[in-house]
DNA sequence: ATTGTCTATGCAACTCGTTGCATAGCAGGA
DNA sequence: TCCTGCTATGCAACGAGTTGCATAGACAAT
């Protein structure tokens, strides 16, 4: 379990409420650590009873208030005893590897629209990362240590959809191949 | 939910009981999908009550006796219906790009070690993948259409972790550079 | 005028996944 | 001899994650 960890370094990097660290699940965290607003909610609350993190009501007119969350003292003691534990193997859900495989008890030429689509959503990705990288990291030379801690886990998502789509096509022959 | 499919597709390459898809689970088609064997012996027993897959008692000496399992027409009726489906989006849980944007935080330091025991096990792994290939395709231009299939998504596999093992090397000199 | 979308939070019910434990015979090593 | 580990299946309890729905005011477009 580790969504705790993640919301506490969101809220470090950034102070917010529910909806808005829903909002960074669905943005950039998202992308490697998923959550729904319902896990996000049910935890903050665990965690402001715990006291990892402080909740501060805020009073906005034309928008119903909102709880803005901070990390506190505890949750930052919390989060450093984490970084010191091993990290948990991953689980991997891979649904199209398993569909591949699947293809060879049926007609692989099914699959191909399935892989274009998927090939456009990675293409679409790297795009947004590579444009990402261009706002928010413009001179490389100058970065700080969060930045530059930040940037290399946007190198690794970036290789990830390079090595993606390279793979991609490479399924996309094979099946060509096998529907002659 | 497709764990049922993983295990229909486990069992069209090769029949088998509760216990020895666990293993496969643990192995070959685990790398794509996982599952412990309590999720894989409920789902089993949801199957054979909905027709998917038929079971047959064998006796063994020396070990308890087991149910080995084998896909049955409905089983392949609604694997074929599930590969025209959409892929569902990936939920992805990498928990070791929290914990370095985590370690702006606190000691870039202290994940070093956690990073390299991290790299040692991808660089197992892929040397895993790279003797299963010469063992399982010796020779790459006599495959069928199965053997196709298995061995791109194996490809797979192998640049994933290759493209891993060169980001792990990276995360490595940035966190070394942090640390003076 | 009405429809739709956005902000903001939450309940209830459900399924999925994990953990700990139990059984039970056999094989191999300290 | 005792301990560990393997094969083989399963129960019970819990925690994590998903889905559907509800509220409620503000704003923009049709």
């Amino acid at each position: 379990m580790a969504l705790e960890h993640a919301i506490l370094v969101s809220l470090l990097e950034q102070p917010g409420s529910g909806y808005e660290l829903a909002r960074r699940f669905d943005r950039s965290i998202g992308r490697f650590w998923t959550a729904t607003h319902q896990q996000i909610y049910r935890v903050l609350r665990r965690m402001e009873t715990d006291g990892w993190i402080v909740a501060e009501e805020v009073a906005q007119d034309g928008r119903p208030d909102k709880k803005v969350y901070a990390a506190a003292a505890p949750g930052r003691t919390a989060l450093a005893d984490w970084l010191r534990e091993p990290v948990e193997p991953e689980t991997v859900r891979h649904e199209l590897a398993v569909k591949i495989r699947a293809a060879a008890f049926d007609d692989p030429a099914a699959l191909i629209s399935e892989v274009e689509r998927h090939r456009e959503s990675h293409a679409a990705l790297l795009d947004r990362y590579l444009t990402g990288e261009q706002r928010d990291f413009p001179d490389l030379a100058a970065l700080d240590a969060r930045q530059e801690l930040q940037h290399v886990v946007l190198r690794g998502g970036i290789e990830y959809e390079r090595m993606t789509l390279a793979w991609l096509d490479d399924v996309l022959a094979t099946l060509h191949r096998l529907a002659h």
